[in-house]
DNA sequence: TTGAAAGCGGTACCAG
DNA sequence: CTGGTACCGCTTTCAA
């Protein structure tokens, strides 16, 4: 009631501010406004409280404010005022360097959006992930997954208080899961190739694998044991090399080995290594599978089902995995750690085949 | 000064308020009550405004506040108080899908976040981008940049407002580009691809190019015909086929090819057909570089370099593409539309050589 | 040199 | 049924 307010209507002062140029966004009090009604209950009639009663035609009045207006939320108001969150932090640990980490994000994209969650992803490429996951915990995050394609440890120091945090592909150095870790089952999938050879028939196996100091390699040989055992086959029938995990690595062992012998078939520590192989069988004369078999790991797209044969490999679910990983950190924390493995499908194509 | 307040002295306040459980993060007020300061003091301070001055025994008081709640920035209200965003948005079509999304997602990222931007992003599988850019717009971004690894239209109706968007690796189906794309200049990798081998000495060329309806395809196709032109090389003398960009076809096509006659290089689509050629090729008994030399497209890392031997190719460069359309989302507006074609560079490795 | 207060765009309680 | 109002955490005048 202060003097010179000159109230006179409520409309009358609503022309006056309607004629003033529109700059930004339209918000809620802008469609109160073009409604003749009061900000609030805008707010009931957009976000559909119908504990709230509206008159029909008020609501009707109001959306098609909004429409004409073009009105739309604003999220970090809404957040703000909610205290809440839906965005996922990722810090990922290579996205540009492994053909997988896309369909990890790809996962993890899918499972946060079901849940109306959006990814907020930053590459932490070599350093350490500290600087990262703090910004992410700035923008109120609902929580934080560390992803990785390699499989192997991560370097985040400083575990920021209450935040949740999970590991996918990876776990930290330092120790500390938050949340949980969701890793492939890569001792099964060893095992699952080894035993395929096994189920066969063949009895003269090669094993490239892996990096000796490299964790999913040390897990595939195990599996590999495992099979062996199973199967009361003896142990020191295949010859063992390690790799790097490239293809040219493939070939070398593959030249080397057959310089030397003759196994029937190769399990090789991924689909990469595979390929240098069968290069390399290719060159000699030997023909995949009819001379020899070859199993891959990874299933990499664009690699296992394009060349020719097309490889029989076990496949990494990364889609799966970053999907599981979004999920648990959507949804309210469990209080306990949860360690997942996910499973590793045998994927049978045309490299393998019994010995002749 | 209302009666009951019991307004002693501050500090006696300060600690009545104190003794009250802490829940959430701390705020800017925590701060100021352990501080014994007013709030805006410690925005002045927190933000470091040399223009405002604090009393350096203050200021230390405050930092001292700060750490030892472990308070951290608010960001959402932070940026809602300004207005301003510090969140680039990113629809991505096809990340899981694509081999080169990553290299993409990382260049976007580099640059982003070297601008004190973080990316929000969502990939749109298949269906249309409009949801996804209506959900990032609600989250107040700075600008959208559709990518896709693809260089294809691309689908997305609804042209919001004022919204900025660039696209990169792809462009709108209806048109209007917003503010520009960003796409590699594949004529012009095409021409380098064909010149190289011509100036190897090559005749007798074959082209084993992606799907007839591809527009990168075509691009490079027409490189092609611009090296044979300025060669002044007689254009039929080239066989041309279409393939669809997956080893497969380039397996298949090499095999018709050499059925029928005996081209000494050949020029292909990307560096999957020319896995294909290349394990063609050997099962033919036909050495690479020695009978038939090859060239790629794409470099696509854990395949080019990795195969034996290593393909000589035309880099598709997809990190500076996402570098580049971030860089441009994150500065303002330059007005003018902007149609940027990043360089693809020739690799030589070890696939090609001079005909016999 | 410091503090009070307005307001960014929303939500939700409470009175009418 | 509807409007007024406090408040989420922060920035920034304006006074003291």
């Amino acid at each position: 009631m202060t003097e010179g307010s000159g109230a006179g209507t409520g409309a009358g002062a609503a022309e006056a501010v309607g004629a003033r140029a529109k700059v930004g966004r339209p918000t809620m009090n802008d469609v109160a406004r073009e409604a003749g009604v009061s900000q609030s209950t805008v707010s009931f009639v957009l976000n559909d409280r119908r504990d709230i009663p509206v008159a029909a035609e008020t609501r009707e009045r109001i959306l098609e404010a909004a429409r004409s207006l073009g009105y739309r939320l604003n999220r970090r108001a809404q957040e703000l005022r909610l205290n809440r969150s839906t965005t996922l932090g990722v810090v990922s640990y290579g996205v540009a360097s492994h053909p997988f980490a896309g369909a990890l994000l790809a996962g993890m994209q899918t499972a946060a959006r079901a849940a109306g969650h959006v990814c907020m992803v930053i590459d932490v490429d070599g350093h350490d992930g500290d600087e990262a996951v703090a910004d992410l915990l700035d923008r109120g995050v609902t929580g934080i997954v560390h992803a990785s394609a390699g499989t192997g440890p991560v370097t985040v120091n400083r575990q920021l208080g209450e935040t949740r945090e999970l590991f996918v592909g990876c776990w930290p150095e330092s120790g500390g899961t938050g949340e949980g870790t969701v890793l492939p089952d890569d001792r099964e999938g060893g095992r699952r190739a080894a035993a395929h050879l096994l189920e066969l028939g063949h009895r003269d196996l090669a094993f490239l694998g892996g990096p000796a100091d490299d964790f999913a390699a040390g897990e595939r040989a195990a599996g590999l044991d495992d099979a062996l055992r199973a199967a009361s086959a003896d142990p020191s029938r295949v010859v063992r090399r390690n790799g790097d995990y490239g293809s040219r690595s493939g070939y070398r062992i593959t030249n080397e080995l057959f310089d030397a012998g003759r196994p029937t078939a190769l399990i090789c520590g991924n689909d990469q290594m595979a390929l240098g192989a069968l290069l390399a069988l290719h060159e000699r004369g030997l023909r995949v599978p009819d001379d020899v078999s070859i199993v891959g790991y990874d299933d990499q797209e664009a690699l296992a089902d394009a060349i020719h044969p097309a490889l029989t490999t076990v496949r990494l679910p990364h889609r799966e995995m970053g999907l599981r990983a979004a999920e648990l950190l959507v949804k309210p924390a469990s209080g306990t750690p949860h360690e997942e493995l996910v499973d590793c499908p045998l994927v049978v194509r045309e490299s393998t085949a019994k010995p002749r």
